[in-house]
DNA sequence: CTGATGATGACAGCATGCTGACATAATCAA
DNA sequence: TTGATTATGTCAGCATGCTGTCATCATCAG
């Protein structure tokens, strides 16, 4: 929480100081997470606002190509429910995005020859250029993004992060 | 990217591999960093359900407990734009919770004696006991989802997590 | 002191996520 | 095959976040 008392005391954005710990009865591990989980909160609000930016030129937003990306990377299609899945949300979140995508020509459902009510999602051309357009702005996003990071770093936070998913998700 | 090919082929959660990193033309540290993109979504929405379930008993929710963690750890109050700039959030959206908590006897506007309309937002003898009363689930919370993960580990993490909040919020 | 600029309050609209509830289809065990 | 359980579609309501707008107050340069 050391970054959390410098933020309200002087409000100056995040510092990028590594967080000393050492308060009072509190364990350093403690206090890291629950920096960490603010600091998720925090990130999470900024990577939404930076994926509609991006990509707001292509039709798109946030929860459009995380659809879009999904969709994208499976073979045979997939059912509304099932992307849910792959994303952790509700089948009815995803269910409100992949109508809008299909009225608007990104996606189109067809039939699932595994089931007769649950349709398949499939990307149409529109969607297939879009997902390629998408890829055009988002990688070299990333790759700005980490140019200064070690990947060990990289590696290490996705694992934990990864671990804590693992941990919520049971 | 690995993981989110492994979820989308074979549902089952998410798997705790390191991700190889080897597909065509991708660079790594690209692959890895959206990956950590997708999975700070992920783990954002799984924090915000855990932090709603863990304080419902208190008649708290994530948004609210966010606002009465800055307020607590501040001396002489604050705005509610200053909360919404330690939070990282417009004014309007702390706006509404404050208001709601005021009604609910969880903090209370005092005037400002820098400022004529911007009042102080304090906490009530409530606010302060629902303060540690979050506190007291919080924080074996925080321990138990840590107790197993290095505290290098977590510093990195950190690290890497306020970097990137650094560079997105510029 | 005055005017420009910025900060704040208040209201509206919208996007995204959640849960609950209900009917129906699919699946599986007996 | 039958009955119970699970999965899905659909609709509703709600919480949380964003942006835009406008009036008003604060602040500061001139």
């Amino acid at each position: 929480m050391d970054a959390l008392v410098a933020r309200v005391g002087a409000i100056r954005a995040v510092a990028p100081s590594a967080g000393g710990a050492s308060s009072v009865g509190h364990s350093p591990k403690r206090m890291l997470f629950l920096d960490l989980v603010l600091s998720v909160f925090r990130l999470n609000g900024l990577l939404v606002a930076e994926g509609d930016a991006m990509t707001e030129d292509l039709g798109l937003t946030s929860a459009r190509w995380k659809v879009i990306g999904v969709v994208a990377l499976s073979t045979a299609g997939l059912t509304v429910p099932g992307i849910a899945r792959v994303l952790g949300q509700s089948r009815q979140a995803v269910q409100r995005i992949t109508d809008v995508m299909a009225q608007d020509g990104l996606i189109i459902y067809e039939p699932n020859p595994k089931h007769k009510r649950s349709v398949l999602v499939l990307l149409t051309d529109e969607g297939k250029s879009a997902y390629n357009a998408l890829r055009e702005v988002q990688d070299p996003w990333a790759i700005r993004n980490t140019e200064d990071i070690p990947i060990e770093e990289l590696e290490t936070s996705l694992r934990l992060v990864r671990r804590l998913i693992q941990r919520l998700d049971k």
